[in-house]
RNA sequence: GGAGGCGUCGCCUAGUCCGGUCUAUGGCGCCCGCCUGCUAAGCGGGUUGAGGAGUGAUCCUUCUCUCGCGGGUUCAAAUCCCGCCGCCUCCGCCA
């Protein structure tokens, strides 16, 4: 949840983000509305026990009929307290469902506007020149099924649409990825985390996945759990309720895990092959550190996404995420795009984003500092996902026979292979 | 799954049986000061967190909440009752 001191104090400074990112700044006034009222009901609750506790006392020492004229007041105001406890319960809460159904405020570089809206910052490599070449690329399902390293029919039929299983180069390729990225991390500084899956409602809540974005989310049946869509969940609230100490940020995680995603909304939507599916395995970088160290952490952590689409050799670009398209917690998101050959088109591969305050305060995450306990900056970023580099680096890499040229740096995570050859022809 | 034990302000701990004097005890650690050639020791003070109010800041003053969480009983709950969560021990089952 953003600042309610800035709420309070600026309340065009969140209209402004609000307009921003294309949302109705009428929960400002209701909010302040919401504010006010229970500080009201604070005050009148708080008077009342203040009352009750002082005769309380007095009942303690007083004998006889003093005492019971005493009982008969403190009755009835037992009975003011308890229902000016009621009221001041449901103002809070009508004050906190309306704080955290607020986005965060947006950074001044984050263009205004939707999806299509954003800042090319930069574009790194040149796509490759198939026609140049003289054939035509194959897409990564052809690749896939020639190389033996994806089979979604039986992914279909044991699962469901949006499900594959890598098999053979498929699945090196995958472990190889991974273990690049988790090597990359550890060289940088980062500790290696494998977080659980599955999270309370809590966690969710926390990282901002279940207001409008519930809908993406697997909810377990008959128990209150969840599956994550991205390890960033259980690495945002794994130190929850917790006074940092500020002398050891940034603190710095790489967490693997499977991510879940029922992409309702999507139907019809990058329906051939693993673009887009259900479940996929990643490598997430998350950082906890000050507020003003926040910004240029996020820098880096796009230095570090680029380290990798780098070793890779695949061309991409870097965009600045408009305001529109951040979700609900982001203050300033990067994506980088890399080139897919058969689309013809820069799609998404990572993205980092910079949630200042936002998550800390929901999960109530702070640090000791000279002005007190304050909230910490949560920041979170792709290292690598499993598939869409995959993706990529088939299409990219691949040659007129439908092998596919390994890039330099992954070659000793796959054995030293150079190629990856076709197994069905 | 069954039985039992435990959960107190960073850590340890007193208090819970028998409700009010708990504004939660003491120790360790930490911070400030005094003392001292220096250090240590010693002495004094401070040290849970959150949210309100008081001339909208810091400071200060004051109040409320906070003894795992949520309810209940009562004029009054760390203390009594119920539910839940977590940890530990034992039994059963099982990768």
């Amino acid at each position: 949840m953003i600042d309610p001191r800035i709420l309070r104090d600026d309340p065009d400074r969140v209209r402004a983000s609000l307009t921003k990112r294309g949302l109705s700044a009428d929960v400002v006034d209701s909010s302040l509305a919401a504010d006010a009222a229970r500080r009201a009901a604070i005050t009148e609750f708080e008077s009342k026990r203040a009352e009750q506790k002082a005769m309380g006392k007095q009942v303690a020492q007083a004998q006889g009929e003093e005492k019971q004229a005493l009982l008969a007041r403190t009755r009835t105001l037992a009975a003011e307290v308890k229902e000016a406890d009621a009221a001041q319960a449901v103002a809070a809460r009508a004050w906190d469902d309306a704080l955290k159904a607020m986005p965060n405020l947006t950074a001044p570089e984050t263009p205004a506007g939707g999806e299509e809206d954003f800042t090319v910052i930069e574009h790194v490599g040149t796509p490759r020149d198939f026609a140049a070449e003289g054939f035509a690329p194959r897409d990564h399902v052809e690749l896939g099924q020639l190389l033996g390293a994806i089979d979604l029919e039986r992914g279909a039929k044991v699962s469901g649409s949006r499900f594959y299983f890598f098999t053979g180069a498929g699945a090196r390729l995958h472990r190889a990825l991974v273990n690049m990225a988790m090597d990359m991390a550890h060289a940088n500084g980062f500790t290696e985390v494998v977080p659980p899956s599955l999270v309370k409602p809590r966690a969710m809540e926390g990282t901002g996945f279940l207001g409008q974005a519930a809908d993406d989310v697997y909810r377990i049946e008959g128990q209150d759990l969840y599956l994550v869509g991205t390890s960033e969940v259980p690495m945002a609230a794994f130190h929850s309720d917790e006074i940092l100490d500020a002398d050891t940020f940034p603190l710095r995680y790489a967490a693997f895990s499977p991510c879940f995603r029922k992409e309702a909304g999507s139907h019809g939507k990058d329906t051939r092959g693993i673009f887009r599916v259900h479940w996929f395995d990643k490598v997430e970088m998350f950082v906890y550190t000050t507020l003003e160290e926040s910004y240029a952490e996020h820098e880096r952590l796009l230095a570090w996404e680029r380290e990798f689409l780098d070793a890779l050799e695949i061309a991409y670009r870097v965009i600045d995420v408009a305001a529109g398209d951040l979700g609900l917690s982001a203050y300033r998101k990067f994506d980088c795009e890399a080139w897919i050959p058969s689309q013809e088109r820069y799609r998404e591969l990572t993205s980092t984003s910079n949630c200042t305050d936002f998550q800390a305060r929901r999960l109530d995450i702070r640090m000791r500092g000279e002005d007190g306990n304050t909230p910490v900056a949560t920041l979170n970023g792709t290292l690598c996902s499993t598939n869409r580099p995959i993706i990529a680096l088939l299409e990219t890499h691949q040659q007129a026979d439908g092998s596919v040229r390994v890039p330099e740096r992954l070659r000793p995570y796959l054995g030293g292979d150079e190629v990856l050859k076709p197994v069905n022809a």
